[in-house]
DNA sequence: GTGACACCTGGAGTGCGCTCGAGGTCAAGA
DNA sequence: TCTTGACCTCGAGCGCACTCCAGGTGTCAC
């Protein structure tokens, strides 16, 4: 079981020192462990969190349903299910951002291919901003 | 050639009313026309724009970065090369944002399959994040 | 003409998620 | 021992992108 100082978790999880300094005061994070002058050591088990910590700010959880979840998560087996709830509707979330996001890019790819075309197919273009579907 | 009341405006691109004034004001949108009376009428030109500024901003496109896009829109032909090596740019970041978001999904995934499976899996998980790779 | 309602302006306010600053402490190398 | 740099606390501040408010006007149905 190794531990890793602030600035070690800060490169392995993206997350800066303020930050990790602020999920500790929410909650996010429960009270890391300190060494004998008070210096915080991040555990594996921090760590692991904070990578599904960063994957779901990543995929746009606001912070309060974040707290919710690592309170079920603390609730142990008693909120089991509850905890897969959660997860299930965020992953339907997911699944809906990366259709949203794959329409968006057919978006700008056409926006591409117009801008690339010479000037009159450019200009019949101003007004509709959809490709043919 | 046919016009839309800002009501009509905020059905069909999802930007509230408040934001369709934001955006004018700070020069997203230029001076949009108005009946005589002073209200504001949108054309089919617009409401293309207005399309395909929701489709940067759900791509995370900075507000400065499409006020940017917007002054190559209006550049015309001069700006053309400009405009598409943002779009293109652009474009790979949305490629990018698509790689994480189906990593992101994994992981959540393989969480759901750990909290899943009988507890003790689930306590021997506790510690890594990553699915096995 | 009278309601009701959509819309107008300018400017202030909000919520989220950090981020920074001041002033101090710990720890390791020279 | 001294210096340097990473770290500490607490609280205030910030940037972004809206969002709301007050007070007023246009338009349409009845």
């Amino acid at each position: 079981m190794s531990f890793y100082s602030p600035a070690q978790v800060t490169e392995k999880t993206g997350f800066s020192i303020d930050t990790l300094r602020y999920y500790e005061k929410i909650g996010l994070l429960e009270a890391i462990e300190r060494t004998p002058g008070g210096r915080r050591r991040y555990s594996d088990a921090d760590l692991g969190l904070l990578h599904l910590l960063r994957c779901l700010r990543d995929t746009d959880m606001p912070i309060a349903d974040m707290l919710r979840f690592v309170r079920l998560l603390r609730g142990g087996e008693a909120c089991r299910e509850e905890r897969l709830a959660v997860l299930r509707a965020h992953d339907r979330r997911v699944e809906e951002q990366l259709a949203q996001l794959r329409e968006h890019q057919r978006l700008i790819r056409h926006k591409i291919d117009v801008y690339s075309a010479p000037a009159p197919a450019c200009a019949a273009e101003e007004v509709s901003a959809a490709p043919a579907s």
